[in-house]
DNA sequence: ATGCCTTAGTTGCAGAAAGCAACGAACAGA
DNA sequence: TCTGTTCGTTGCTTTCTGCAACTAAGGCAT
């Protein structure tokens, strides 16, 4: 989006003017990440214990001010936040929404969040508390959902996350991060179940990736345990995401 | 999302400081419609011709900039923009994306768009160009979701709005400003119809607006053609918008 | 009044898609 | 060789959707 020219103009208008008009100044704007990933066979998100106010020792989604000097686009900036605070770069990610209202504190002015989604393997991130922050730890997503002492509305936002995250399970949109190279049937179906927060059928399942060609089989390689091997499998280029119906 | 206090800081940070740091300029804000009506049973969108740079002549969705001393929140801003531009209040608004990069022209700095989508029905808002806007007219969605010479990436936003709608009437989550307060089956079927952009068969329909309550007939009322008179039904109370599968 | 045309509303059936359950296949280990 | 495990497949049931036909209820022309 554009940056309208600084033509002087008694206000804002619907296509023009007034983006560096000092008397209408620009929100505060900060970029929030709902880090997703399977613990334990439990969907969590990371969270961190802020060291400062407002809602100090609260848990909050990891974010960072957008950085309008750093940042080519939002997403870029969510990546560069991402980076900063975690010790890994996020590999995909999705918008999930806006934030934005007027602070009822007493400093108020305004703000604005946009909230990043995105999906990891816990093994792929190092959890580090950055600076400021108390700690950084993997809670339970349905849980955190419903948290109300989350600081903001996070708790909504996480809330929205797992919804957008379900969804996009049961549609076989699987984000490429959460599984590695190859995998097995077996493995994938557990991990969308999770991600479902249902148990997925076998033989339904199996029709399903196949119709929709989510994944491919790797040729004659197979993994053995204490029965029968499983054939190995990867996420077929594209379709992963654009695997919908 | 509340500002963090102005403490002075090195930079900004994941979860505190920053806000007012002067060297940490923040984006102009502004706040898109993509308000999509039914005109003449085809599904389109309210766009404005640009009398100003960029983008001058240029069909282009209706905007303003965020003004954080007028708008409590973004949606507000959104009908607060509506109305300035539009000659009505929008009825339900719903977020769509958020847009923000850096801006490759020489005005260069960064900006963003929050896009709002609105269903409305056409009779129901005055269509008069508001000032600094050469003329306001319905185009056909379709066609614009791909018209490469609208201003911006509006095309790609328009596409965006006409899927979410898609979607939303596939799974009859229908918006309640799109209906008269009373209508007939077959006139709810033929606007899903347009909605979805395909045909509906008419049992199928039935059922699933039975099954998930989307209805509810409005006792012993029926109106008149040249043939057998129909039920007329309204809007079940919040099932339109939760009636989702 | 009778027949014809139109749209409203329902019903039956066929096909698609998802769930349920059972079966054979392939391995390790006893 | 037998057993226990998971893998992979197959057959059937259930559910949902789409297609088509049918009846119902009016207006209108004859």
């Amino acid at each position: 989006m554009p940056i309208p020219p600084a033509v002087s103009q008694p206000q804002p208008d619907a296509f023009g003017q007034g983006a560096r008009d000092p008397r209408y100044p620009m929100p505060f704007v900060r970029v929030e990440l709902a880090v997703l990933s399977i613990v334990d066979r439990h969907l969590c998100v990371l969270l961190g214990k802020r060291a400062q106010t407002p809602f100090k020792g609260c848990w909050a989604l990891p974010g960072g001010a957008l950085r309008i000097d750093l940042d080519a686009d939002l997403e870029q900036a969510a990546r560069r936040v991402a980076s900063e605070r975690l010790q890994a770069g996020l590999p995909e990610v999705e918008q999930l929404c806006t934030i934005g209202r007027r602070y009822r504190d007493e400093r108020a002015t305004w703000a604005m969040a946009v909230i990043y989604r995105s999906m990891v393997r816990m093994q792929d991130i190092q959890v580090s508390a950055g600076k400021r922050l108390e700690e950084l730890r993997w809670m339970p997503a349905e849980q955190a959902a419903q948290d109300r002492r989350l600081a903001f509305d996070h708790d909504e936002v996480i809330a929205r996350a797992v919804a957008a995250t379900r969804t996009d399970a049961e549609d076989l949109r699987l984000p490429r991060a959460l599984f590695a190279e190859r995998f097995t049937l077996g493995e994938l179906q557990d991990t969308c179940s999770i991600l479902c927060g249902r148990r997925l059928d076998k033989s339904s399942f199996r029709r399903r990736l196949a119709e929709r060609d989510v994944v491919v089989p790797v040729t004659g390689e197979v993994r053995r345990g204490a029965n029968r091997p499983a054939q190995l499998y990867e996420l077929a280029r594209g379709a992963a995401r654009a695997g919908a119906a």
